[in-house]
RNA sequence: CGGACCAUAGCUCAGUCUGGUAGAGCGCUACGCUGGGGGUGUAGAGGCCGCAAGUUCGAAUCUUGUUGGUCCGACCA
């Protein structure tokens, strides 16, 4: 391709709603340009980089079993009413929707479970045809509340979805593996360090998932992770052990203490500290969080302890009280509870709650850690009241189920024993789930299993998005001129950049470009009439992995060859520079 | 959905407090000079100051409303 006909515009200026650096340089870079709040315009640069991610998706995908379809983006309300999950992406605000002439209202494809389930359903009779795997690469949608980060975050993007069935158990769990290892091809392809950790299903639903996480400071997860056992995982899901509590002599007794004012743990501790009580840490405190959960049978008040030094899970925590609702009620959200409500659940103000009989809230949970630790001290729910010497066992109101609602962090133990868990941010790319039976039960996606009986297919889902990809491959590779796409990604391989006015000087640039292409590179021409500083700004930015540069060493018959990561320009030959070309972009 | 802020040239922003001729840098156009890291000279084009009402002799500037956007939180395969 000729620079002078790609209408290269890149911007000097970092845009103002650019926060992080993927955002910055694919805009600066002319790469995308957005449309709307979350909407962009992929510019001919990304969609060669787009078409290359999908490319190597299709590949793999393939390789691990999957056959390519394309599922309506528009989809019908009755098969999310089927399944159940209408209500449940209405309420949450998930879905976007769209209405016709006639008033039937569709969902625009936030994923596709529904879909492939009827289809999957009305192909497949018998035991006979299984295993089987479908995926496509198509626009999904996001109804999201607050876009951002340019293409981490958006209302529409690109995604691969692909969805296994299987007679059982042991048939899903070998499709599992081999998607597992094709994702993990991708990621390596693509050029690009992802980590496989242990994920919550969310509102896919399912008996297990793993994420693969891109590593990148400017990541929305966080993950925990412990090098020597190999450990990893959200921590929206990631356990650990959590040092004991510090010891604490108390002769057990309950007495309330009078707490003028003391609301928050830190002052409750430093508070009970001046007045006598010896010792007393945040961990020996028990924080009790108030809670509204919203389901599809109503709302319910929840109360959740946890050791006084640390932080409910609230995903953990969905799952929990899910777990504590009939069969069939799914969990719409969580807030914290409102101050007129925490009034009538403890009878006090808010920041003395405490899970005594005088606590009145439908669901009360606390963590599993607190099941042998005491005593403690916790809110009376009297206004300025704590109790000391609490004993969750012995003094706690009836009905609180223990779970495991912490969210641990660095400095906790492995739990896979050894040493402390350690902590990094990463961008969700991919999503692995075992599925089971949720869909195909509901929806009545049967087979003739080998004893003649209808059973329903045991399913499978994989996504990767790869749009996101592309923005996660940025933060990954960058420096401060711009950014460094991996070769196999690259929008181009190679520039070359006519840096001489001379007739020669521009014939040469020509005859090597023409050369190039002509062996299977993938090379820019740039013979705009600009200064070279510009044309390598440029190149720079953009991110192109070779530049071969014919300037002033052409006078004694040089190309200088330069490598956009870490390359020293070296000198070389015509032929050698295009060899050297070559070689780079095998 | 709570809280904060912004809207002036294609982009980044001054000007608003204290009402009185519409500004800068970058980008763009033309013509030179120049060529190894966004070079330079001259001459230009480009704005209903988001929109609507109000106050005023007079509004980018003050008031109210409205619409979009941004940030923090909540939410989120």
């Amino acid at each position: 391709m000729r620079a002078s006909r790609m209408n290269i515009v890149t911007l000097r200026e970092t845009p103002a709603d650019a926060e992080i650096v993927s955002h910055q340089l694919l805009i600066r870079s002319g790469f995308i340009y957005k449309s709307g709040s979350g909407l962009y315009i992929y510019g001919p640069m990304m969609q060669r980089v787009l078409n290359k991610v999908r490319a190597i998706v299709t590949q793999e995908i393939t390789t691990a079993g999957g056959m390519e379809i394309t599922m309506p983006i528009m989809q019908e309300q009755g098969l999310w009413e089927s399944s159940g999950r209408w209500e449940e992406y209405q309420a949450t605000r998930t879905m976007l929707t769209v209405t016709d002439r006639g008033g039937q209202t569709f969902g625009l494809a936030p994923t596709a479970e529904e879909v492939v389930t009827d289809y999957a359903g009305h192909l497949i009779n018998s035991h006979k045809q299984l295993p089987v795997c479908y995926f496509q690469q198509h626009t999904k949608f996001r109804d999201e509340i607050r876009p951002r980060f340019g293409l981490m975050r958006v209302k529409e993007f690109v995604m691969m979805d692909a969805y296994s069935f299987h007679a059982s158990d042991e048939s899903l769990s070998e499709t599992y593996e081999e998607m597992r290892q094709a994702y993990h091809r991708i990621f390596e392809r693509c050029g690009l360090q992802a980590l496989e950790v242990e994920a919550d299903s969310g509102s896919i639903g399912g008996s297990g998932s793993h994420e693969f996480m891109i590593a990148a400071d400017s990541g929305e997860d966080t993950i925990l992770f412990n090098r020597d056992s190999a450990y990893a995982a959200n921590v929206e899901r990631a356990v650990g052990v959590i040092s004991a509590a510090a010891a604490w002599t108390w002769s057990s007794d309950l007495v309330e203490v009078e707490t003028p004012d003391q609301g928050g743990i830190a002052d409750v501790v430093t508070f009970l500290g001046e007045k006598g009580y010896a010792g007393i840490a945040a961990d020996r405190m028990l924080k009790t969080v108030l809670f509204t959960a919203e389901s599809t049978e109503g709302t319910h008040t929840v109360a959740a302890c946890v050791r006084g030094d640390r932080d409910v899970n609230d995903v953990k925590l969905s799952n929990a009280i899910g777990r504590q609702l009939p069969e069939g009620v799914t969990v719409l959200g969580l807030e914290s509870m409102n101050e007129a409500t925490v009034r009538q659940v403890t009878g006090a103000e808010p920041g003395f709650a405490g899970p005594l009989a005088s606590l009145a809230v439908d669901i009360c949970i606390a963590d599993e850690t607190l099941e042998e630790i005491g005593p403690l001290v916790t809110g009376g729910n009297k206004t300025d009241m704590h109790i000391a010497g609490f004993d969750l066992q012995r003094d706690g109101r009836d009905g609180i189920i223990f779970e495991d609602i912490l969210t641990y962090q660095a400095g906790d133990a492995c739990p896979r024993g050894g040493g402390e868990l350690s902590e990094r941010r990463g961008i969700e790319a991919g999503h692995i789930f075992k599925l089971g039976t949720k869909y195909s039960a509901a929806m009545g996606a049967t087979f003739t299993n080998e004893s003649n009986k209808q059973q329903p297919l045991t399913m499978g889902c994989y996504g990767i998005g790869s749009s996101r990809v592309l923005a996660a491959a940025v933060e990954q590779y960058h420096d401060d001129n711009g950014m460094q796409w991996p070769m196999n990604i690259a929008p181009y391989h190679c520039v070359v950049v006519a840096a001489r006015k001379d007739d020669e000087g521009k014939q040469v640039a020509e005859d090597i470009y023409k050369e190039l292409l002509a062996s299977g590179v993938e090379v820019i021409l740039d013979e705009r009439k600009l200064g070279p500083g510009v044309k390598f700004k440029d190149w720079d930015l953009m991110g192109i992995p070779l530049r071969l540069v014919i300037g002033r060493g052409w006078d004694n018959g040089t190309v200088e060859c330069k490598a956009r990561v870490d390359g020293t320009p070296q000198d070389l030959s015509r032929d050698e520079a295009i060899a050297w070309v070559q070689a780079a972009c095998k």
